[in-house]
DNA sequence: AGTATTCTGAACCGAATAGTTCAATACCCG
DNA sequence: CGGGTATTGAACTATTCGGTTCAGAATACT
């Protein structure tokens, strides 16, 4: 059910998106929604969390060896092309913070934090301590570049393309990086 | 007058923006609202034209000399940093896209375009020519990442140095690909 | 000063919104 | 089969929304 719930959120957002449209893409009626939910704002946060659980961005990025492939298959994977749905909620939710409620701010800022932590256990594996940080926050920033801009064309071929000359660029200074080491 | 209806949207989207707010925000009652303006859509549109119009980042990125100088600019002083917005207008725009009039996808896809093409004759100034698509999409992804990110927190300082980072990688792959070709 | 014009305030409208209630119905399980 | 439990449909409320109307006040022009 909140599987269901969560691509509406996504394209519409937690403002755009009516209980209407919630009721036809679960199956589940008025009724149903607000004796599980306490109001609309609860669905967002549940769909939020669910979502960030759920998730392949964590268990992606702890997948043994760490190192740069992780972060090759999060940027890969973790933003979603399904032509319902594109990019990352999180992500997109974070432009609608003004408008969120608490605890869904508190969500995406502890999950940021739970990700950045996986992401640079990988960094760590493969580039030198003083570039961690750096590198750490280029990932990230290019993550959200990958998610929002998914949602103008989600095409899946230019998404590879995207990803892998990131990476070359990745791999190019942490090798550079450690011939100057 | 568009000029103050601006950081309305930008902080709360077409949908999550109602007419009271452009009222405090204009300063203008909504009988003058709409005898300018057809609908609260149409303002939308013309406060995204204006902003695209008005911004700095075709004027940056065709400064001379072309180069990645520009490009630094542009990553710099382009999303705000002021703290009652942060960002871009037209990113956080893409997120909504699935509920923007046509116009309004129109003025982003096709400044989207301008952009590019401003950027890629920066680009084109410094790398070679097998690599200026790749490094072009990088550039956007980034801008586009920095400026999500701006809604959550938008550190002045952190995005001087995030910007400094990338252009560290990007001019690396610069000298490197110059030394290949 | 007098006239034309613009702008404002406030009332008003219909539609859509989130959220509630409850009788009827379907379903499950003993 | 029968009784308890979810689930539904639909009516209903209250509020907010975008948008309209228009008389009056402020403003500008001559």
């Amino acid at each position: 059910m909140l599987d269901k719930a969560i691509p509406v959120f996504w394209r519409y957002g937690l403002a755009g998106a009516n209980v209407q449209q919630l009721e036809a893409a679960t199956g589940v009626n008025k009724s149903g929604l607000y004796s599980e939910f306490e109001n609309k704002d609860d669905m967002f946060v549940e769909a939020l969390r669910r979502y960030l659980e759920t998730g392949p961005a964590l268990r992606i990025l702890s997948s043994r060896p760490l190192g740069l492939g992780n972060i090759e298959q999060f940027l890969s994977l973790a933003p979603a092309f399904s032509g319902d749905y594109a990019g990352c909620l999180s992500v997109n939710s974070t432009r609608d913070i003004a408008l969120l409620p608490d605890a869904a701010v508190r969500l995406i800022s502890d999950f940021n934090e739970t990700r950045m932590a996986a992401i640079r256990k990988n960094v760590e594996a493969e580039f030198p301590q003083d570039q961690v940080d750096d590198v750490c926050d280029l990932i990230w920033t290019f993550f959200s570049g990958i998610c929002i801009d998914a949602n103008l064309k989600a095409d899946v071929g230019a998404h590879r393309n995207r990803v892998q000359a990131f990476m070359r660029l990745l791999r190019g200074s942490a090798s550079s990086g450690r011939a100057e080491a």
